[in-house]
DNA sequence: GTCTATATTGAGATAGAC
DNA sequence: GTCTATCTCAATATAGAC
C-alpha cells in the first residue's frame, strides 16, 4: 500500500506479501515453499530475500494485517458505548466485514498452529480478541439482554465458529455482498432458522 | 482396533495411526514430519513404514475414519424418514456427536487444503456431505418449516461454520458433555441467542 | 515389529554480480 | 530489485540385519 506498484517484475512489499498470502492460503503455509512462491511471484527465490528476511516474517506481516483489523473492531466506539447487546451485534457485523474485506489475512490468521514463535504471538492476540467478545457476552446476559440457558464461552465460541468459517468459502466475486452476509448471520445468531 | 493393543512397543496399525493423527492434528500434517511421528512413537522412522507405505497413507487411513462417519449418518433412519425440518435437527445434532467421538480424525479432515489426491478426494466427500445436508435445509424451507429470508447454501455453510468449529475448542476432558453440547447448537441455530 | 544405516530430494537461506 | 549459483540441513523413503 505504500505507493501504486503493479507493472509485473518490481514489486514492493505489500505486492509481495499479497502474491504471498494467496499461496499460503491455497496450499498452506508450511505447504508453500519459497520456490512455489518465486513461480508465482514470477520472480527467483532471492528476490523474495530482499523484501523479507525470511519466509516467517513473511507470515509476520500478513498475520499482522489479519490480527490487527479484528482488534480495532473492539476500539471502535459502537464497541465501546451503548447498551452490551448493541455492542455485541456491532462486534458481530464489523467482524464479519473486517473478514471480508481482509479475507485473505484473516484466512491465514485462522488456520494457524502455533508451530513458531510468530504463529503463537498471533494467536494469543486472537485468545484475546475471544476473552474480550466472551466478556461482552456475559455482560449482555447478566444484564438480561440475551437468553441465559447458553455458556457464555460457549456462545462466543458458537457465534465465532460460524462467522470465522466465513473464509472457508465466501469469495467477494460471489452474489451475496459483505452488507447482507453480515445482516444473515446477525438474523440466525440472534433469532435462529425458526420460521416466524 | 483390530486387537487388544497397547503395551507400548509394539504397534499395530490402529495404534500408529491414533498418535500419528494427534501430531498431525498438533502442528499440521505438512509441518509434522516422519522424523517427528517416530519420536512421538517411541519408534524409528522405518518402523513406521512397517505399518503404512508412506506418509500420505497415513493421512488417507484417518481421513476415512472422519468422513466415513460422517456419511454415515445420513443414512441412519433418522435422516431418511420423517419431516424434513425434523431430519435437518437429527442431522446436525448427529454430526455434533460424530465430531465429538471421533474428535482427531474429522478435525484432520476439516483442515485439509487439498494438496494431493488423497486430500482432494477426501475435500469431494466432504462436499457431497454439504450438498445433502444443503438439499435438507432447501426441502424444509420449501415445507415452511424454516425460514425463507435466507439462502439455504448460506444457512447450511452457517450451521457447519459453527458445528464445524467444535473441534477447534472442545475436549471431551472439560465439563461440557456431548448431549449438551449439541443440544447447545440446536438451540442457537433454531431460536437463536435472543431472549424470549 | 523393530533397528541402523544410507540414498536422494527439496527445503530455507546466502554470496555476490548486474 | 533481480539474477545465478551454491551452501546446508532436514525430509521421505529404502536396504537389509536382528
Amino acid at each position: 500500500m505504500t505507493e501504486s506498484r503493479r507493472g509485473r517484475p518490481g514489486y514492493d512489499r505489500a505486492g509481495v506479501l499479497e502474491i504471498a498470502v494467496r499461496a499460503f492460503n491455497e496450499h498452506g503455509y508450511d505447504a508453500t515453499s519459497m520456490g512455489t512462491l518465486a513461480d508465482r511471484l514470477g520472480l527467483s527465490k532471492s528476490a523474495i530475500y530482499h523484501h523479507f528476511p525470511s519466509k516467517e516474517s513473511v507470515l509476520d506481516a500478513a498475520l499482522e494485517q489479519g490480527i490487527g483489523a479484528l482488534e480495532a473492531v473492539l476500539a471502535e466506539p459502537g464497541a465501546t458505548t451503548g447498551r452490551a447487546a448493541d455492542r455485541l451485534r456491532f462486534v458481530l457485523e464489523r467482524a464479519v466485514h473486517v473478514l471480508v474485506d481482509r479475507l485473505p489475512y484473516v484466512t491465514l490468521l485462522l488456520r494457524l498452529r502455533g508451530n513458531t514463535s510468530v504463529e503463537r504471538a498471533a494467536l494469543e492476540r486472537r485468545r484475546e480478541f475471544d476473552r474480550a467478545v466472551t466478556a461482552l457476552v456475559v455482560e449482555a446476559r447478566d444484564a438480561g439482554q440475551l437468553r441465559d440457558d447458553i455458556d457464555p464461552r460457549i456462545a462466543e465460541r458458537l457465534l465465532f465458529g460460524m462467522i470465522n468459517s466465513i473464509v472457508e468459502w465466501y469469495r467477494p466475486e460471489g452474489p451475496e455482498d459483505a452488507d447482507r452476509l453480515a445482516q444473515d448471520v446477525l438474523a440466525v445468531a440472534v433469532d435462529g432458522l425458526r420460521l416466524r
